[in-house]
RNA sequence: GGGGGCGUAGCUCAGCUUGGUUAGAGCGUCGGCUUGUCACGCCGAAGGUCGCGGGUUCGAGUCCCGUCGCUCUCGCCA
């Protein structure tokens, strides 16, 4: 077997060059157009296409003519110039052809269940075909991009003197969080491994063994039910921690990799100048009604509760007195919309748990349901803003529910989302503590450091907000952090609130509070999903576009036949029954 | 677990509203013709348990009930 025997050169190197050179090529055959005598070839490898030309002289023209497009040969042949008529301006290589003098049959290929240029299919035919799915040049480009951002992130991780350090896959579960996957022991009977929600309790462990900056690319695991922009079974983090480090300095490492990856591979879009604006928890859910604001959006909420202090409207009374808000969405144009519009916006929103979604227009004089109702005074406010404006009127914590998706939906209907920008924000000084059925549970990460530490305590829980923070984009959640609770002390007394025991924690939570007894730097760290940026660097809508072999929405691969059954004997060897 | 949408040829879909002769199209496949195409062209052919089961009806791809599958979404996602 010689050296270069299949091939000496890629397809897209061929160009005027070349002329009258000998070459090898190797690669599957992408399209034939067979013009009796003769028959064009173009031949598809990792690089692109090549036109290919061989006609009846040639010894090897029945074996080419037999062959099935998406069959791999190798062929030998001279680069030619293309006659100046047919010279193909839409090709790389489309000033020169190969004469083919021979082929090898490399594979042959059966009738492909689609073809290679539709682009149409359904996504459980692409799975299940997922080798050939994969085949086509969008989904190599997606491919590529994936390699290419993760090489990226590394070596600005690396630079940064952060460690990649790997942390196991089989480890146990947590009673925190989303349900675990499980894998049987078959040393321990009767016992589990969980695979990592993410390896939140490794990487700070690694912060008490002196690692100073972590960081992994690492495989998440967590059984949840799908999502557009949420893939079940695994899917990938940035993951990274940092010892001795500020809120502030763990927002300086991101905004780097997030500025240099996004302009890197989307240098033709806009990108937030770091450093990222920051908006609080409680600023969000009342601008934006969502703590996952698309900034893209020209518009947000105004709290205009303080207009309504006398003057107050019956049916928006007791609201206010109950201490409720009422928030004002000033559009422009929302003058021009029709009756159709604001009757759909109406319906969406009490779709979504709305009581009502009232609005009034200012263009010329005042119109809208509530028009009548309303103040000159607020009528005055919104004519500063725009032509029109919807109101709301709720407590504060039913406003996630509908507000944000209103918000999003008048943008989308009225085309007023900016699909040229990438608008990074950090959602800063989340809330430690939320009522859940009412006791008091934590927000998020229950190991996040309260602000005011110890001093903490003695506000009302609700009160109480953690130095916890999510990075979004274009409204997409792309990371969660914290500073972490390093400290035994603050971390039994934060578990107490939530209703656990020093028992309970020092169970559930025993290597990390261990751990914290034996010297332990205060950190923080955060875990930019590696999928969902990738998402949007491909402008991708769903999270399995960019996802080379996703499960679908069942937890399945219907190209593997995974999950599947295990025999008897496999079942016995673990101990495991199964009910029927 | 709840709600919406979809399921007809290998693929993408039309036909269903208003039940009625032999269920169509494009792409793909197969055969024939074709020496300058590059979404090659022209002629022809094969290919269907209309997801599955039941019901209504003289008659069901079409209407009704059930069921399965896919997909979007809510719950869920410390």
């Amino acid at each position: 077997m010689s050296k270069k025997q299949y091939r000496s050169n890629y397809c897209m190197d061929l160009n005027s060059d070349y002329i009258d050179k000998e070459v090898k090529l190797a690669g599957w055959i992408r399209k034939k157009r067979d013009h009796g005598n003769m028959i064009f070839i173009d031949l598809k490898d990792h690089t692109g296409v090549v036109q290919c030309v061989i006609d009846t002289k040639n010894e090897n023209f029945e074996n080419i003519n037999q062959l099935s497009v998406e069959s791999v040969i190798s062929l030998e042949g001279k680069v030619i110039a293309r006659p100046s008529d047919s010279i193909n301006d839409g090709l790389e290589s489309g000033k020169v052809e190969i004469d083919i003098k021979k082929i090898t049959i490399l594979s042959k290929a059966q009738t492909l269940p689609f073809a290679m240029h539709q682009d149409d299919l359904g996504e459980e035919l692409r799975l299940k075909y997922r080798f050939l799915d994969l085949r086509r040049d969008e989904m190599q480009y997606r491919l590529k991009l994936r390699s290419d951002v993760i090489k990226e992130i590394r070596e600005i991780m690396e630079e940064k003197g952060f460690m990649e350090v790997h942390t196991p896959i089989l480890t146990s579960s947590s009673p925190e969080g989303a349900r675990d996957y499980v894998v049987p022991s078959r040393l321990n009977p009767g016992k589990f491994y969980a695979l990592p929600q993410a390896p939140q309790q490794f990487k700070q462990l690694l912060m008490v063994s002196g690692v100073s900056k972590y960081y992994q690319i690492a495989p998440c695991f967590r059984d949840e039910d799908t999502r557009a922009d949420r893939a079940p079974g695994a899917f990938y983090q940035l993951d990274m921690e940092m010892a001795f480090a500020t809120q502030e300095e763990v927002f300086e490492v991101i905004e780097d990799v997030m500025f240099s990856v996004f302009s890197k591979f989307r240098s033709d879009m806009e990108i937030s100048n770091k450093p990222f604006v920051k908006i609080p928890y409680k600023e969000a859910i009342l601008k934006y009604g969502s703590d996952k604001p698309d900034l893209r959006i020209p518009f947000h909420y105004h709290d205009i509760t303080h207009l309504f202090a006398e003057n107050c409207p019956k049916i928006f009374k007791s609201i206010v007195e109950g201490g409720g808000k009422i928030l004002m969405l000033p559009v422009k144009g929302l003058s021009n919309q029709t009756r159709k519009f604001f009757d759909s916006m109406q319906k969406f929103a009490q779709d979504h748990g709305a009581f009502g979604l009232g609005y009034m227009l200012v263009g010329e004089g005042k119109s809208g349901p509530l028009a009548k109702i309303l103040s000159d005074e607020v009528s005055n406010v919104v004519r500063e803003k725009a032509d029109g404006a919807f109101f709301i009127a709720d407590y504060e914590v039913n406003l996630p529910k509908y507000a944000g998706p209103v918000l999003k939906k008048v943008a989308e209907e009225m085309n007023l989302i900016n699909k040229d920008k990438y608008e990074f924000c950090w959602i800063i000084d989340y809330p430690m503590y939320e009522i859940n059925e009412g006791k008091w549970d934590f927000s998020h990460n229950p190991f996040s450091m309260p602000q005011g530490e110890m001093n903490a305590f003695e506000k009302d829980p609700g009160e109480i907000m953690a130095y916890q923070y999510d990075l979004v984009c274009n409204g997409i959640e792309l990371t969660s952090g914290a500073i972490r609770n390093h400290d035994p002390e603050i971390m039994y007394k934060a578990f107490e609130v939530a209703g656990y025991s020093k028992e309970d924690v020092d169970r559930e939570f025993g290597a990390m509070i261990n751990a914290f007894k034996y010297g332990a730097p205060p950190h923080g760290g955060s875990a930019p999903g590696i999928d969902r940026m990738i998402m949007l660097l491909a402008d991708t809508e769903n999270i399995r576009e960019i996802i080379p072999f996703p499960l679908n929405q069942q937890g399945q691969d219907l190209m593997m036949n995974a999950p599947c059954e295990i025999s008897n004997k496999h079942l016995k060897e673990l101990g495991i029954k199964i009910e029927e």
